[in-house]
RNA sequence: CGCGGGGUGGAGCAGUUCGGUAGCUCGUCGGGCUCAUAACCCGAAGGUCGUGGGUUCAAAUCCCACCCCCGCCA
């Protein structure tokens, strides 16, 4: 037993999440949490909405509304989706509580003590209207390379060379057109030089990562300069330091709190769980293993940024410095990270209308269907794209008529021929069913180990293969000829194939949970099987506006091994667990695309 | 002229780390079965593994050059 803490990368507040995004982070991290659990460790899954940072300001004044207000609205909204995904967080916050800004500044405070946050004056864009930091990216203009007009303030689509806002031409504003101003402004910097030695020497231990992930990390190591970990911005965690905590006009960059939201929901999660340091188990104990998951974008600040405030926070960089009040803290096991998830072949764009949202999606279709999809084509290790025509066949042709068939013709052949599991006959069994079950038997150690290495696309194919295996072995066995000639055989025949669906299915609970609660039902069991989360109105622990939170007990009795089906264990006829699509679906959803 | 990913039978992909008869799911065609959501099973056709060189007894897999596609704050 591992204590095993599962990192999901933070959702952005500024808008609904799509089908894109939850495969990235979403999917891949429920199904190895509920992987683990089952067999049998510890596992603490947390994360949040991310509410900071310019994107929510500019949304929320398009949408005429306060930041917070903005920031309730879509917190809400994303909460919803995922739980109606069936994704298992212990606790799912968000980065406007008391208590993530009070962890949020210790980190820095302890980060700045030990002399890793530096002082620094720089150039700043600011927006003459508002007084904000303009990003980077917020700025086009002119290249001055190529003289192409749309460049951005961080780099030019058009000749991909990095550029700095101050060497556009004709510098404008993306948000309202207007001519950024160019101030001197103070910030605190990340010292990455400073944790350089420390990150490469962490991350060169790091051999059995995702090879691109890897891959592109260690070039990360290359070209390590100072980052600025604060803003000019009115929206944020406050900077804890005399003469600038007041201010309100400087607050953390948001990706320096965001990183900060892993540590700041596991202490809420322990703080609410009623034992206050419950959260060391994951996060001071250099036995337990830490995931973080996320799309292939986030990985810079999950492979370098974070690593390096950890570093920092431990006093493990070269200019040395001790940790703060939650002592050293345990850097990533590994960052899995997921490439990206097309639409149509083209990627996804809200203002184009190239996007299915998670709530239209699930409106229409069930989150199973959506949870295979993402775990059998998703982008694992490769971009993936997702078209509708794809969608339908891989539920109607694998899922209904692979997994969802088998379930279907073998306990309602056994319901109506026999009521109940049936005995193993006098006979005993042949070879055919001894290959079966041992093939099955075989199949949990092998994509149980596939799980625990993020091979999830192979360790859905090869439980898929079992239950192939399993509709061969019934037609081979042809168990409905035997109903007048040889009834205990029949029963033996059915016993098996049984046993087997009812390995399948836990072999298949933690990448499709809800229709495996169901199959856990269909074959007489009781109780909770694969659980949900539920959604929870809770008080701010220390003081503030209330919010829902996504949270769960997710003890099962489900476990990673094969079962066994008590004979004469009543059963009846089921009703089909798999929805199988009509094709004038496609048509009718590529309608409802842009252009 | 940057960084990253990719180009394998009709579709989607695996295999490339440590070279050795080209594999999976689906589709197509033919057959079987009828328990099952017209689902299931068997068989067949279909590929010069982006292009051109090179290394090697042997290359999808290693080396060099080139072409094309897709991303670049989710």
């Amino acid at each position: 037993m591992a204590h095993v803490l599962a990192s999901v990368a933070w959702p952005y507040a500024n808008g609904p999440r799509h089908i894109g995004h939850v495969s990235g982070f979403g999917v891949p991290s429920d199904v190895f949490s509920r992987y683990m659990r089952m067999a049998g460790h510890d596992v603490l899954m947390v994360s949040g909405t991310d509410e900071h940072g310019t994107p929510i300001l500019v949304q929320a004044e398009q949408e005429g509304v306060s930041p917070r207000e903005l920031a309730d609205r879509y917190n809400r909204v994303i909460v919803e989706d995922l739980a109606a995904l069936g994704l298992t967080y212990d606790l799912f916050t968000r980065t406007t509580t008391r208590n993530h800004y009070a962890v949020a500044q210790e980190m820095f405070t302890v980060l700045h003590r030990n002399g890793y946050m530096i002082e620094q004056k720089t150039k700043g864009a600011i927006s003459p209207s508002t007084g904000r930091t303009l990003p980077d990216r917020y700025i086009e203009g002119t290249c001055p390379l190529c003289g192409y007009d749309g460049a951005r303030g961080d780099q030019c689509d058009n000749c991909g060379n990095q550029l700095d806002p101050t060497d556009l031409i004709n510098p404008r504003s993306r948000i309202n057109g207007e001519v950024p101003e160019f101030v001197e402004t103070e910030h605190f910097f990340l010292d990455l030089p400073a944790l350089a030695d420390a990150l490469g020497e962490w991350l060169r231990s790091r051999t059995d990562w995702r090879p691109n992930v890897l891959k592109f990390a260690l070039n990360l190591l290359d070209d390590m300069r100072p980052r600025a970990m604060t803003r000019d911005i009115d929206w944020g965690v406050p900077v804890p330091l005399p003469g600038w905590r007041d201010n309100p006009n400087k607050r953390l960059y948001v990706w320096f709190d965001a990183v900060i939201g892993y540590l700041s929901a596991s202490i809420e999660w322990a703080r609410r769980s009623g034992d206050p340091e419950a959260w060391r188990r994951w996060w001071s104990n250099p036995e337990a293993r830490q995931y973080y998951f996320m799309g292939k974008d986030n990985i810079t600040f999950h492979a370098q940024i974070w690593p390096a405030e950890l570093l920092g926070y431990n006093g493990a960089g070269s200019r040395g410095g001790s940790p703060g009040q939650y002592g050293t803290l345990q850097l990533p096991t590994e960052v899995v990270s997921s490439e990206f998830l097309t639409m149509e072949g083209k990627k996804f764009s809200s203002s184009r209308r190239v996007v299915i949202y998670v709530r239209d999606f699930l409106e229409r279709y069930d989150p199973d269907a959506l949870r295979y999809f993402i775990a059998v084509a998703g982008p694992e290790n490769t971009d993936a794209d997702f078209t509708w025509a794809e969608f339908l066949r891989r539920n109607n042709d694998e899922l209904v008529a692979g997994w969802g068939n088998l379930v279907n013709r073998s306990i309602s052949m056994a319901a109506k021929n026999f009521g109940a599991v049936p005995p193993i006959g006098s006979a005993g069994l042949t070879e055919a069913d001894q290959r079966l079950l041992t093939l099955t038997r075989e199949a949990f150690p092998l994509i149980g180990g596939l799980i625990e290495r993020h091979r999830q696309k192979q360790a859905i194919t090869e439980a898929m293969r079992v239950v192939g295996e399993a509709n061969k072995y019934l037609s081979e066995q042809a168990p409905w000829k035997l109903k007048e000639t040889d009834r205990e055989r029949m029963g033996t025949i059915l016993h098996v194939a049984l046993q087997v669906v009812n390995d399948c299915n836990t072999l298949l609970t933690p990448f499709l949970p809800h229709s495996a609660q169901r199959i856990h039902e269909l074959l007489g069991g009781t109780g909770r099987w694969s659980p949900m989360p539920e959604i929870r109105e809770v008080e701010d622990l220390d003081g503030g506006p209330g919010y829902p939170i996504l949270t769960g007990d997710y003890q099962t009795e489900a476990r990673w091994e094969p079962g066994s089906l008590p004979a004469g264990r009543p059963l009846a006829p089921p009703k089909p667990v798999f929805r199988k699509l009509d094709p004038s679906i496609v048509d009718e959803e590529l309608a409802r695309l842009g252009g």
